[in-house]
DNA sequence: ATCCTGCTTTACGTTTACGTCAACGTCAAG
DNA sequence: CTTGACGTTGACGTAAACGTAAAGCAGGAT
């Protein structure tokens, strides 16, 4: 057998970047900018769960948009300590920050739906009044 | 005065670019993608209502993290021409495919906002367990 | 005629997010 | 002990989206 000696539960940069559909540079350029920080063991990353929450957390980050810098305050923020009252109330304010920038943009997204359905329909419309072309079935 | 000679509804791009909070050089840029494509008296551009919605369509697509590529099919599919039932046929099924896009994109905004949440509701109850403090009214 | 202001083009610089070698380490297999 | 397969660190290249001079034109004010 080649390399089956995962005995808790971690992965190599390989298994990563094939199950995360992403190339080996990309999964070190984001530990390079600090969004995720496989353990080592002697010079091989060792990539545990965490890495792969993380790796879900910047992957839906970029498909929504945000620059990588953003995307790690944001994870960071996840899993920041919160064990002291001051960075629980830190922790809140960027929470309240975070939702307005999300709803702002599904704003922009449901508008961005709103025109793409009566476009839709207007297309429809000129379709249908430029010919009432071949019926298949009899009509009558 | 200086220049008030705007006749029908025509805007300079200093006035675009100061309306649109954006430099002169980005609309330039736009234009160079041929986002948008003002009219020329001479040599100086002139801006119509037409590049203001466009530029409105741009706005929102860099909001919503689209590159400028894309969000110039989009604009361009928005106004081409949907005479022919062959062009209409077209046109529907580009609306087909950017839907899903944006679909795609509002199930990750949702999930996003839901994670904010149910983090926001663990930091509280953090919060709360932390110290039932002073209590500014009489409690009983 | 000249100056100033605003607009124009040209062109190189910058940031982000990686791609793409190059060159070397390493460990199990032959 | 050499060969691969896989992993590692530079380091330069690239595409997108502008930023930032640099330098010239053009029309009104003085």
């Amino acid at each position: 057998m080649a390399s089956e000696a995962t005995p808790g539960d971690t992965w190599t940069i390989a298994q990563i970047a094939d199950e995360f559909a992403i190339t080996h540079r990309a999964v070190r350029h984001y530990e390079d900018l600090g969004l995720i920080s496989p353990e080592r063991r002697g010079t091989q990353r060792v990539y545990h769960r965490r890495d792969r929450t993380r790796l879900n957390l910047i992957l839906r980050g970029k498909r929504l948009g945000f620059p990588l810098e953003e995307i790690r305050t944001i994870i960071d923020l996840y899993d920041a300590p919160r064990g002291k009252r001051s960075q629980l109330e830190y922790a809140l304010g960027q929470i309240d920050e975070r939702r307005a920038d999300l709803e702002a943009r599904r704003r922009d997204l449901d508008a961005a739906l709103d025109e793409l359905d009566t476009f839709e329909s207007r297309c429809r419309a000129d379709l249908g009044a430029l010919k009432p072309t071949q019926r298949t079935s009899p009509t009558g």
